[in-house]
DNA sequence: TGTACATCAGTGAACGCGCGTTCACTGATGTAC
DNA sequence: TGTACATCAGTGAACGCGCGTTCACTGATGTAC
């Protein structure tokens, strides 16, 4: 429904199926470059190339090169929160502690932002120009704030921080400042510590854990 | 010494005080209009316009648009080392513990933050496309971790985090990526929420001290 | 089941705008004697 | 102290490249009867 309406606002909609593979063809291409080179600098012509279409393809999907960007956009924000959803159920983690829950979930991240730090550092390049975009981008990041939260504020009595919801959200806030800045590296190399993946996921975790005062 | 060295990288060194004057009031105006929008999209026409200068007198002083960016970085960098020379030198902090001296450096990193915001975003938009860049602009926050890590480090004992030197680097770089990313929001307002600069800094400083457990 | 027609999908050459860069020229400053 | 000349600094119109977008056209798919 809202997908539906959401799509509307940046592709015009296949009839064919024909054209919904184009459609993914060129979404797909335009994800994968985004490891190469920025956004701005990847010409249309590349990215209908890499797709195995045209130019003209192009805009029969496309009112413009930033409706692309905003429907790779739309279509990470259904599969993130899909993950989300599943990843933060609160049944999965009954009778979790903080500590474990805490650890895993930064983990998970550390991946999510791995496979697709291209896709990440994208969308950063472009909210940090256009506002617009920026609340957008802000909107994935409050919903899955809004899932963690619910886990633990069912585990009030382990945080020690004099106010636990400002906490929750300050600190995941501070936990993605950190992912999206590492991202900006070539693969995820913490900044210019050089740590392993893990040992990137474990720190972070602990800061969170910290801040929360949860450990 | 290295400053010339780096500023004949940069700029074609003026030879009279009237193109030493016009050169400061390009770098200004480029500076100024960093807060309006984006360095690529700010063309050199308007930067000059702004400066009371002209194009011709611009490509007298820089090879391309380029080296304007790196002139701005290293007027930056300058002032940036010499700010925390004396901001950390460790007779001002004779005396002081952990818990003062962090909430004071991150105050005033969250003021420097403010100030600069527009020149921020400009490198790290282009630390995130050019990775030689974004080496060049970790080698500030690199010399500033060092000098903050001397002085936590004769504090040694105010430390609970099991390795005190890694602490200390991987807090400071989560502290910058926190600043990082409120910067790309208009004013520092502390990303979706809406904390203020004052009680943004508290919550930060929290945060660093609870994760190297020196609260 | 075939035929006619409408709509959808795709092609790629050509267009045109914006902006970085060049260049032929004028004026200002410094230097030699 | 003045004059001649060299170099530095500045001007802004014109150029040209890259890339987003358009458009006239061909081919594919669906639909009506």
């Amino acid at each position: 429904m809202s997908e539906l309406t959401d799509d509307l606002r940046w592709v015009r909609p296949p009839r064919q199926a024909r054209s919904q593979a184009t459609l993914e063809r060129i979404l797909d291409a335009a994800e994968a470059l985004t490891l190469e080179k920025s956004f701005d600098e990847t010409p249309i012509s590349e990215i209908v190339r890499r797709a195995e279409s045209s130019v003209g393809a192009f805009y029969t999907r496309f009112e413009d090169k930033d409706a692309l960007l905003n429907a790779l956009y739309d279509r990470y924000y259904e599969q993130a929160i899909a993950t989300a959803n599943t990843a933060l159920d609160p049944e999965r983690w009954r009778g979790a502690q903080i500590p474990e829950l805490l650890s895993e979930v930064v983990r998970f991240l550390v991946e999510i932002y791995r496979e697709r730090s291209g896709l990440l550092r994208t969308f950063g390049a472009r909210g940090s120009v256009d506002s617009e975009f920026k609340l957008r981008s802000e909107r994935l990041s409050d919903e899955v704030s809004s899932r963690l939260a619910v886990l633990l504020l069912e585990r009030r009595d382990e945080i020690r921080h004099p106010q636990p919801e400002l906490g929750i959200r300050f600190g995941f806030v501070i936990v993605l400042s950190a992912l999206d800045n590492a991202v900006l590296c070539d693969e995820v190399r913490s900044s210019d510590l050089s740590l392993s993946s893990e040992h990137f996921a474990a720190e972070l975790a602990r800061n969170y854990l910290a801040y929360l005062g949860a450990a």
